[in-house]
DNA sequence: GTCTATAACCAGATAGAC
DNA sequence: GTCTATCTGGTTATAGAC
């Protein structure tokens, strides 16, 4: 057993490198971060990163893979727990808002690339979509059980896409104002809103949480 | 006038790098695209594109600040016609569509740089969030005149970034699967719920347009 | 204003000793 | 597995003729 200790290191190096780019690349995104940058920040030579991921694509497919397994990991799995609409809502709502500020590399990989439309390799253009075709299933998943749409998936599909891209915007204006956070109360009521125009039976007619202001019809 | 000419020859061939930079950048991203890329696109050579704007970081601001312009004149003004709130709505949720649809290039300009933390010059720094402000103000804007917000800037503020998230994560969604295109009834539901929910009056309830399926609450 | 030619540099990637 | 050294090509940017 003499070689357990070089596979140890050779694992602690991958990891470092791996961590380096994923911190890099979701800051510049994947064009505007080199090689060298990589180096430098994780104290390896260049050569080191060839020969464990072999070329920029693969250090990016590696990152983002990375990334993606790290985040669903994260995701509580579909059970939402809960007796009503607004409970099972709040849980799920409270998943997403945890998800997005704890993990906030993975949304800006997949926004801050820039390599989507060519010049990209097959490899990193599958394993983008496979990181976007996982999170728009979970919240599919997810909120069939919030609402019970098990026979309309066309209603928890919009439910779904409407979910990620107010995440996607919020991801985009964060790193205009890196002070943003998702803000989930909006959120849950366009989403009970929206049930409701689908015929969906919500708890309380559309808006839940405490009224302030005056009524909406006096 | 013998320098009338070539001032016009001088200004086509701005243009011409201005719009090919433009598609170029929308596209690719400000790091992926190179000056030869630039050159090879429009037919000049690289040297008149230093000539015209200096710096590859002075093409990027002249690119912006063009689709900042583009993208303004075409939105309508704040006055937003109609006598009631939807269908004052409904105005400003179809100039929204239409500024989407028809400048696709303005929002992917945003998205697609990658260049905001470190490593841009304060330039282009600073066009990117004059962009971004004169989207928000316009927005927040034209939503205070539709629900006749003028003593709740909050609320207009609330509804305005609830908006320019929406369709920056659509946006976003758009890169995925170009087909993609700003669902406005989603958002017309949210935009009315929100607004309910912070008890301003709207026209009826919390939902507009034919409901269909169950009702909600039986 | 536009061109050709080129300087100075840095990128991604590889060879081979250890 | 890790290192030093290096090759090739593309990058930004400039010089100077026209």
């Amino acid at each position: 057993m003499t070689k357990a200790p070089a596979q140890d290191r050779g694992m602690r190096s991958r990891d470092a490198i791996l961590g380096a780019a994923g911190e890099l690349m979701s800051q510049h995104g994947y064009a505007a971060t080199s090689i060298s940058m990589i180096s430098a920040a994780c104290g390896l030579p260049a050569s080191a990163i060839y020969w464990h991921f072999g070329s920029k694509d693969g250090i990016y497919v590696a990152v983002l893979e990375h990334a993606r397994v790290v985040l669903l990991a994260a995701l509580p799995s579909v059970e939402v727990p809960g007796t009503d609409v607004t409970q099972r809502l709040d849980n799920f709502l409270q998943a997403v808002g945890d998800g997005f500020q704890r993990h906030p590399h993975g949304l800006k990989l997949l926004l801050g690339l820039g390599m989507l439309q060519q010049g990209a390799s097959a490899a990193a253009v599958a394993e983008v979509h496979h990181y976007r075709n996982a999170l728009v299933t979970w919240a599919q998943d997810s909120l069939t059980v919030v609402f019970d749409l098990r026979d309309r998936p066309e209603v928890s599909g919009e439910l779904a896409r409407f979910t990620l891209r107010t995440a996607s915007g919020t991801a985009v204006a964060c790193w205009f104002e890196p002070a943003t956070t998702l803000e989930i109360e909006p959120l849950r009521v366009a989403l009970l809103a929206l049930a409701a125009h689908h015929g969906v039976p919500v708890g309380k007619a559309s808006a839940a949480g405490p009224r302030h202001g005056r009524a909406a019809n006096p």
